[in-house]
DNA sequence: TAAAAATTAAACACCG
DNA sequence: TCGGTGTTTAATTTTT
């Protein structure tokens, strides 16, 4: 989930990014043509076509990364026909869908930035992308506005034309020069960032000076991703920012030769550029700042060479890969392959947009947090405030069960006044900030998340997993939720005590402490719900969740509507995995008898086996006696409850096994050969009593008992267990009648 | 405010 | 014997 929406997100957001590289190579062309005063005689100001000029560059970018090969958002079948602009290659190159998600966890797991690092940056990039927004709304206007006036000019003379196209012309140009001044605010942006990168790659400016700023790009081979004409691109870009510099525009920052060039960077990027004078944040840095921070780099990345680029004896350097034997060879390597040339150079504005957009993506992400706790906080219907102490994750979960676009949410209105708000003074902005005494010890508050009206834990868990993860906040969870959780998210849907400890510490820090006390409570809660089933393993026991009985406890009403998959197919799944394991049958066991489709409890059944959802509802009885007689299954094939043979391994309050063992099957499975012993016997024995009177015309083919009849003193029973026809829909429409009327019997 | 649910603590048994 | 696991009871706290 996390991958996904930060690809998305990443993607939004470098929409205005890749529209700044696109305007960059406009503005290429356009310093090209000269340029003139911006005398216009327009009713239109000029300022105000160069919105407009902006915007439509912008949405030309736009276009362009929806064309984009690699780009989901791409439309293949237009491809021609929707480039009004002529647009860089470089675009593609910069479009994060280069940056592969394995790459992106990379550099966010590295994490060397301090808080107060990530904390500048976050406010930078929030700062900026209030002002893109801000820039896209005037934009629009401007457009409406053009467009009213364009129209007044629909049927213009001659002259007129030539003098519309004359302004325009100017118009263009004074545009682009609004346009660049942008890109150097982007790319002070950029530089600022990549210091940081280069802090987090500590020796990537350890390049030793390269040749100098050639004036003519150096053609060496591509580097593996880089396509000859995204490195002319490259190319373009950076000797555009030159050409600028020689038509007068001065800047700071904007190309990598700057910032490499460590002879000259100091003095250079300590310059204040006019640009900055447009921003309104400037990044919040001053010059000093930056001129500090670059000469500490240098003798940061000298200290430490470029170990950063050099691991595992490979070349780190980005596309690159090559094996380097020692790092003396490395050296070599990086002194050769990788100087201060302009590949090396975009290759290094690539790594910034990577890191660019991480960061970005990390800004979002907290300011969305930020307007969670806002909106969970800062609400003027509150009654009152809490007068118990702070518990900011517990009142922010309870409420958060819905999400905040839905109106019913109950937990926050006024029909539950109960619900404590913490004061918004008393709110830290930012998780990390929490500090134990805000927290409440244990014991001390309980502020449980309620159980109904909830989302599915996971959901709830997973946009603040780093924060359970890494404070000591008690989860507003109750602990049969939370083991649940924990169950919920094993591979099996199946977990022994210890993993279901780990998951408690390994999910929430809370847990990491007071053990003797938590993990008391979690055996106490797997004993006490019924809703957790004990299933022992060749192992030793596993728990699993039954899922009927979870939803039943919480809300009855919300049984009838869980589907079928849900009920105790997990419970029988380990239990069938257990006795399967234990009957040594890797066909079956390895393959998932059960098939609990739904929830995803064991991945796909090969064809040739047992497979299906369970059928629904089969009410539990709670702790019935085993009888362990099949006598007690009733005429329609329905097993009684209490009287499954499932319930020989599972604990007594393990209601019983249920009918969902199979509703469909294609095939034939074969057994044989193998130990049997009582438990699983009685499991094989059930499986064949349903499938020989419930299923033997209907949804589960016939089933033969080769060789020996079941045996039940018999310990080593060599059997075959052979279906044949398919299951016919019609079967399966009686199946829904029939379950249909269990659901109202159930009510 | 009472009932229900959850939490905490503790005792005990079983088992390897 | 010991520690882990599982069950159960009881007291207390929190929620409904």
């Amino acid at each position: 989930m996390m991958q996904e929406s930060a690809s998305e997100t990443i993607s939004n957001s470098s929409m205005s990014q890749n529209g700044m590289s696109t305007l960059s190579s406009q503005l290429d062309a356009g310093s090209r043509d000269g340029r003139s005063s911006g005398d216009t005689s327009s009713e239109v100001s000029t300022v105000e076509l160069l919105h407009l000029q902006q915007q439509q560059a912008l949405q030309a970018a736009r276009q362009l990364l929806l064309q984009q090969p690699g780009s989901g958002l791409k439309s293949p079948k237009n491809n021609d026909k929707q480039r009004p602009l002529q647009v860089p290659v470089s675009v593609a190159m910069m479009s994060p869908q280069v940056i592969t998600p394995q790459q992106m966890q990379q550099i966010l797991q590295q994490q060397v930035l301090s808080p107060q690092q990530l904390q500048a940056l976050l406010q930078q990039q929030q700062a900026v992308m209030l002002q893109q927004q801000h820039l896209q709304e005037f934009y629009k206007k401007q457009q409406e506005q053009l467009h009213l006036q364009l129209l007044q000019q629909q049927h213009p003379s001659k002259q007129a034309k030539e003098q519309q196209q004359q302004q325009q012309h100017q118009q263009q140009l004074a545009a682009q020069q609004l346009v660049f001044q942008q890109q150097l605010l982007q790319m002070q942006q950029l530089q600022q960032q990549q210091h940081l990168l280069s802090m987090q790659r500590q020796g990537l400016l350890s390049l030793p000076p390269g040749p100098g700023q050639s004036a003519l790009p150096a053609q060496t081979l591509p580097p593996a991703g880089l396509s000859p004409a995204e490195l002319q691109q490259l190319w373009k870009d950076v000797t555009s920012s030159h050409t600028m510099e020689d038509n007068g525009l001065k800047h700071s920052g904007l190309d990598l030769s700057t910032t490499n060039s460590s002879s000259t960077t100091s003095s250079t990027t300590s310059k204040a550029s006019p640009p900055i004078a447009h921003h309104p944040i400037s990044n919040g840095q001053s010059p000093a700042v930056n001129t500090r921070r670059e000469s500490s780099l240098h003798e940061e990345t000298g200290a430490l060479h470029s170990h950063s680029l050099y691991g595992h004896g490979v070349c780190k350097w980005p596309g690159c890969e090559s094996i380097c034997e020692d790092f003396g060879q490395f050296l070599k390597h990086l002194n050769s392959e990788h100087a201060l040339d302009d590949r090396s150079t975009a290759q290094c504005r690539v790594q910034m947009q990577v890191v660019q957009q991480l960061e970005i993506q990390l800004s979002k992400e907290r300011e969305r947090l930020q307007a969670m706790m806002a909106h969970l906080h800062m609400r003027p219907s509150e009654p009152k405030p809490s007068p118990k102490p702070l518990n900011l994750v517990s009142s922010m979960t309870m409420s958060k069960n819905l999400p905040s676009v839905s109106p019913p949410n109950l937990p926050q209105t006024p029909t539950t006044p109960t619900t404590p708000i913490t004061p918004l003074s008393q709110m830290p902005q930012v998780p990390s900030v929490l500090s134990p005494a805000s927290v409440p010890s244990m014991g001390a508050m309980r502020r449980r998340h309620s159980d109904k009206y909830s989302m599915p834990l996971s959901s709830e868990i997973a946009p603040n997993y780093e924060f359970y993860k890494n404070a000591d906040v008690r989860p507003p969870f109750t602990y049969a939720t939370l083991i649940r959780q924990a169950i919920m998210d094993s591979k099996d849907m199946q977990l022994t005590l210890n993993e279901i400890y780990s998951w408690f510490t390994r999910t929430f820090a809370y847990f990491r402490r007071n053990a003797a006390t938590w993990k008391n409570a979690v055996r106490h809660n797997l004993s006490l719900h019924k809703c957790f089933v004990r299933v022992e393993n060749v192992k030793g026991a596993v728990w699993t969740v039954d899922e009927m009985e979870y939803q039943k406890r919480r809300s009855p009403t919300l049984v009838k509507n869980l589907p079928p998959s849900l009920g105790y197919g997990a419970a029988l799944n380990a239990s069938l995995q257990a006795a399967l394991a234990e009957t040594s049958l890797p066909l079956l066991g390895n393959t998932g008898l059960m098939n609990s489709s739904a929830s995803g409890l064991m991945g796909a059944s090969p064809p040739g086996l047992l497979s299906g959802s369970p059928p629904t509802l089969l009410q539990s009885s709670t702790h019935d006696e085993l009888n362990g007689s099949l006598e007690h299954l009733d005429t329609n094939g329905h097993s009684s409850p209490a009287y499954s043979p499932h319930a020989h391994m599972v604990s007594q309050k393990s209601p019983y096994i249920g009918d969902y063992v199979c509703q469909q099957q294609v095939g034939c499975a074969f057994v044989s050969g193998c130990s049997w012993t009582s438990t699983s016997r009685w499991q094989m024995l059930y499986l064949l009593y349903m499938a020989t009177t419930k299923w033997k015309n209907c949804v589960l083919p016939p089933v033969h008992v080769k060789e020996e009849p079941l045996n039940m003193d018999d310990d080593d029973c060599p059997m075959s267990l052979v279906t044949t026809a398919d299951h016919s829909p019609e079967l399966d429409e009686e199946r829904e009648l029939e379950e249909g009327n269990l659901s109202e019997d159930l009510e």
